[in-house]
DNA sequence: ACATTTTTTTAGGCAAGCCTAAAAAAATTT
DNA sequence: AAATTTTTTTAGGCTTGCCTAAAAAAATGT
């Protein structure tokens, strides 16, 4: 229906959307796709063209309800490969990005559905992020950053707000990961670390940068 | 590292010379690929370049050993895919060719690996043709043609040599799948039919379309 | 052997998606 | 408000993979 490059525009301008941007730059498209402007013209023309957008001259552009099922379709499918490389094939939540990349753009309703339900309708991805439903509809998780949760509640990682491969990797290797229990001892208002105590045994240091990156929520 | 394109020039150039061509023609490529000669005129001297083939202006062409080996991959890939379609998503085998078509473009090797291990190392998908080993090695199946079979001996439904869905859900309605005891009873010269007995039970008649595209080994 | 038909290649062109360089519009600074 | 900077668009060009029409080579018929 639509191609593997249109495809991973609306997616990228939805994901943009979602991050608040109410009209979204040529620029900053360019910039996730690793683009030109001149190119995201070029595409954002034609994709006004297929009414999947809406797009004003010098005024950025935004999706169009029909543009953004399609985007949301692919990130439901992007998510559903990660969880079947994760769960079932067992690889690391920092290598099924890329492939899922390629995955998403498999072109068959019948077979999202019946992955979705091989996977037993899973509601959130290998890094806590929602799953669309087959209607579109993404329910919004109340997940707060760590570096906001208030001290001595017992807190689970939910997800994250970096989803690169090397900040996934430091999870892996401070023993961080969905489900892990955390309990903030400490905060430092200095340089905003935290000291935390991980399934109530393991005591550690956060620093910032680690801190506001997880999401967690209230056990 | 080779385009979708490229991949299924080099995988059907591949199967034609399995069905025994020594060189194979422009015309027949652009007959199994819907396109025309002129275009593979193109891609040929594309992948001849790239030295994926030998080509000689108006002397057809043959796979070098790098070539053999994208194409063995691509093949190795699509039927890994059919297993997983098939055994794990529940598809028809009516049904998986298609969406492997895709599949067998995802370009990650350690995913088909461990594909390939989730489905417990397959030896044969759903219609009965070999997967390839990593290194490219396919085991040459000794199946028989159902219409050369002898009479009385109990066969086994082993694979198909007629791939196309309308065959294979005839095969659905009259109960013929994989692994099927089948004996013929009769041979009948004037039109190549033949009468069988299923799994023991059923008595039936094959025409010569069905007998000559079913394939067995004997029990 | 020569004429005809078939196959293959060449030539030139088109759409998709990208690029650079230049122009135009918008935003910012002074 | 005018000048400067940034952003966006246009213009023209490139590659990939496809096409049609015409030319060239090979195969076939007489």
């Amino acid at each position: 229906m639509y191609s593997y490059t249109e495809e991973n525009y609306l997616k990228t301008i939805y994901k943009l959307s979602e991050q608040g941007n109410q009209s979204i730059n040529t620029n900053s498209i360019a910039e996730v796709l690793q683009t030109k402007a001149a190119s995201v013209t070029d595409m954002i023309k034609k994709l006004a063209d297929k009414k999947l957008l809406n797009y004003e001259k010098y005024k950025g552009v935004a999706l169009t309800e029909k543009g953004r099922k399609v985007a949301v379709d692919t990130v439901r499918k992007h998510r559903l490969w990660e969880c079947f490389l994760y769960d079932k094939l067992k690889f690391g939540w920092d290598e099924v990005h890329e492939i899922a990349e390629q995955l998403e753009h498999i072109n068959s309703e019948l077979l999202t559905d019946k992955l979705e339900e091989f996977l037993d309708f899973p509601t959130h991805d290998p890094h806590g992020d929602p799953i669309p439903t087959k209607n579109g509809v993404i329910k919004k998780s109340n997940f707060i950053l760590l570096c906001d949760a208030k001290p001595n509640q017992i807190l689970v990682m939910s997800g994250v707000a970096d989803h690169t491969a090397v900040f996934l990797q430091h999870l892996n290797k401070i023993s961080v990961v969905l489900g892990t229990e955390i309990q903030i001892t400490e905060k430092n208002d200095y340089d905003g670390s935290i000291a935390v105590k991980l399934s109530g045994i393991k005591s550690m240091y956060f620093s910032k940068d680690v801190a506001k990156n997880i999401l967690v929520k209230v056990k």
